[in-house]
DNA sequence: ATTATGTTTTTTATTATTAAAAATCAACAA
DNA sequence: TTGTTGATTTTTAATAATAAAAAACATAAT
C-alpha cells in the first residue's frame, strides 16, 4: 500500500481554497514563509504544495515572484475523503468498537497483528495504540505475551470511584473558596440557568445532559486546575463512554436523575452552603457508581 | 546489526546449568513440556535449546528419549556479558541518564532519532519508550514535531504535592480505621523499630533511609490498595529520584529531618491518634515539597 | 539587520521484512 | 481421556528502508 502524503494534499487544496477566496488572476501570492505560519505546515510542504499548483498551471513564477495565472477549478482539488482518517484513529476506532461490541471481552486475549489486520494498519502503529491506551489501565501486556483485557470488576469500579471521590470532594472544597467576585460563580450561575431549562424540555433533549455533565464537572476543576486531576478524567470518562455505550436503555432516565441531582448541589453551592453541597454531590456520586455498576454486570453477565 | 536472539540462548545456558546441577551421564531427559514449565519459555525455545544441546554432543536422542551424553563444559555456554541490556531498557537508561545530566533541560526539545543513535537502538524502540514514559506528563509531542521536556517549575510541583496530599491524607484514614487485629499494625510497630535502629546509625547509614522511605508510603497505601494510586505513585518517585540525583549535597541532612517525622508519624498512628497523626503527616509532607523545591530550582536556574 | 527564497540535511511517519518466540495442530502413546 | 512429541502456523520483537515533512543552512534581496 502506498503511503498516504495526507498533509501535503491537505494543504494544497487549503491553497487553493485560500486563493479562491481571496485572490484573483495575476495577483501576487505571498512569501512562502507567510504562508507556513497561516497553514501551520512546514515550509517544504507549502512549497510542494506551490510546485504542484504551478504544475497545474494555477500559478506561473516571474523570477522569484509567484503570480495566479488563473481560478483555480473544481479539478484541482484533491479527495480528501478516499484518504479516509489517520492511522492512529483508525485503530482507536476499530479497537474501542472491538470493545463495545462485545469482540474482545474482559479477560480476552487478543494479538497486535490481528487488529492490524482488522484495522488496516501496521503493527507499529497498533502496538504504539495500545502503549498510550495501556494508562487507562484497561489493557496489560507480558513481554513476550499477547496484550490483555483486564477484567473490568466491581473492585475496578470501586477504585475507580474511590479516587473520584477524593477528587471530586477536593475540587468543591476548592470552588467553595473562591473569592466572591471570581467569575466562575458566575459561569456556575449560567450552567444552574442552563439546566433549569434543560429540565423544562427534558423528555424530549435528554441526550443533551451529557453536555452539561461536562460542563458541570469541567467547572468544578477549574477552580483548581490540576494535570494528574485532569489526566485521570479521561479515564472516567472512557470508561463511561465506554459502557453506557451498550445499555442506552434507560438513558433518559438516568439524566433525569443526574439533572435533579446537579440543580441540587449548584443550588447549594450558590447558598455557599458547602456542608449541603458536599452531600449533595456524595449523592450524587454514588447514584453514579451505582448505574455503572448495574449497566456494567447487566453486560458482562449476559 | 544482527539480532539478538537472547532468550534462546539464556535458555540454552539454563538449561546447561539444570543439566550439570542435577543430571548426570545417561540420564534421561525430562520431555520438553515439563521443561516449558520449570523456565516459563515457550516450548519452541526449550525445543531449539535441546537441539542445540544435541548439536554440541551434549545429548543425544535415542527415539523419542533424549540422554545425556557427557557433562557440559565451560565451552558450551553462551557469553551474556556481550549481549548487552534488553533494547528497552537500553533507551530508559541512556534517556534518564540525559536528563540527570542536564543534556536535555526542561523545555529543551529533542529527536527520536538522536536518542536512538545515542543509545544505539532503533527508532521504534525509541518511540514506544517516550509514549510509554509521557504518561509521567514530563514529556510531551505535537504530531509532526519533535518531543518536548516540559518545563519542570513550581507549578508541576504544586499539582504534584496537591494529588500526593490527598492521596496520603486518605490513606492514612483508611489505615486508621483498620481492625485492631489487622496484620498491618504489627507491620507498622516492625516499621517503627527499624525507623528507631536505623536513627542509631544514621551518620553512617543514611542512605538506607530510602527503604524505609518506600516501605512506609508502601504500608500507608496498602491499608486499601488502589491501581489508580499506585500509578500516580510512580510518578512521585521517578520525579523524586530524578532530582535528587542532581543534588545529594544535604541528602544527609534531609534523611534524618525524615526519619524524625517518619517516627512521629508512625509514634502517632500505634497511640491511635489520628489527629496527631494527620497533622504529623502533613508536617511531613510540606517538609518534602520544600526540599524538593529547593533542589528543583537550585538545579534549574544554575 | 532583517526577511524571503532556493537548497540541503535531518527527522518523523510509515511500511516492509525477518529472526525469535509463542501458539496451534496432528499424530501417537500411556 | 490425558499428555507427549514432532511439525506447522501465528505472533512478537526488532531491523531496515523510504516517502513525507520539518529544520537548518546559505544566499540574495529588501
Amino acid at each position: 500500500m502506498s503511503r498516504q502524503n495526507n498533509l501535503f494534499k491537505q494543504t494544497v487544496n487549503q491553497l487553493l481554497h485560500y486563493i479562491a477566496q481571496n485572490m484573483s488572476v495575476d495577483d501576487v501570492l505571498h512569501g512562502d514563509s507567510k504562508i507556513t505560519r497561516q497553514l501551520e505546515v512546514s515550509r517544504s510542504t507549502v512549497r510542494k504544495a506551490i510546485d504542484h499548483l504551478i504544475g497545474l498551471g494555477v500559478i506561473s513564477k516571474h523570477g522569484a515572484q509567484r503570480i495566479i495565472t488563473r481560478v483555480p477549478d473544481d479539478e484541482c482539488y484533491f479527495d480528501l475523503q478516499e484518504l479516509g482518517p489517520p492511522k492512529e484513529e483508525q485503530v482507536e476506532r476499530h479497537f474501542l468498537a472491538a470493545i463495545v461490541s462485545g469482540d474482545i471481552k474482559p479477560g480476552d486475549r487478543f494479538s497486535e497483528l490481528e487488529l492490524a489486520r482488522q484495522s488496516n494498519c501496521n503493527t507499529v502503529a497498533v502496538r504504539e495504540f495500545l502503549i498510550r491506551f495501556s494508562r487507562f489501565g484497561l489493557i496489560e501486556k507480558e513481554p513476550r505475551s499477547q496484550w490483555q483485557m483486564k477484567t473490568f470488576d466491581q473492585q475496578f469500579v470501586d477504585q475507580l470511584f474511590e479516587v473520584r471521590h477524593l477528587f471530586e470532594m477536593h475540587s468543591l472544597s476548592c470552588f467553595m473558596t473562591l473569592e466572591d467576585e471570581d467569575p466562575n460563580w458566575l459561569t456556575l450561575e449560567t450552567l444552574l440557568d442552563d439546566h433549569k431549562s434543560l429540565k423544562s424540555k427534558i423528555n424530549e433533549d435528554f441526550q443533551q445532559f451529557s453536555a452539561l455533565d461536562q460542563r458541570f464537572h469541567g467547572l468544578l476543576k477549574a477552580a483548581r486546575p490540576n494535570q494528574f486531576i485532569h489526566q485521570f478524567y479521561d479515564i472516567i470518562s472512557f470508561v463511561f463512554h465506554y459502557h453506557y455505550q451498550w445499555d442506552k436503555s434507560d438513558e433518559k432516565e438516568r439524566n433525569i436523575i443526574a439533572l435533579d441531582e446537579h440543580i441540587d448541589i449548584i443550588s447549594k453551592m450558590l447558598l455557599k452552603d458547602y456542608r449541603g453541597a458536599t452531600l449533595s454531590l456524595e449523592h450524587h456520586l454514588n447514584t453514579a457508581k451505582r448505574s455503572l455498576l448495574k449497566t456494567a454486570f447487566y453486560k458482562t453477565t449476559s
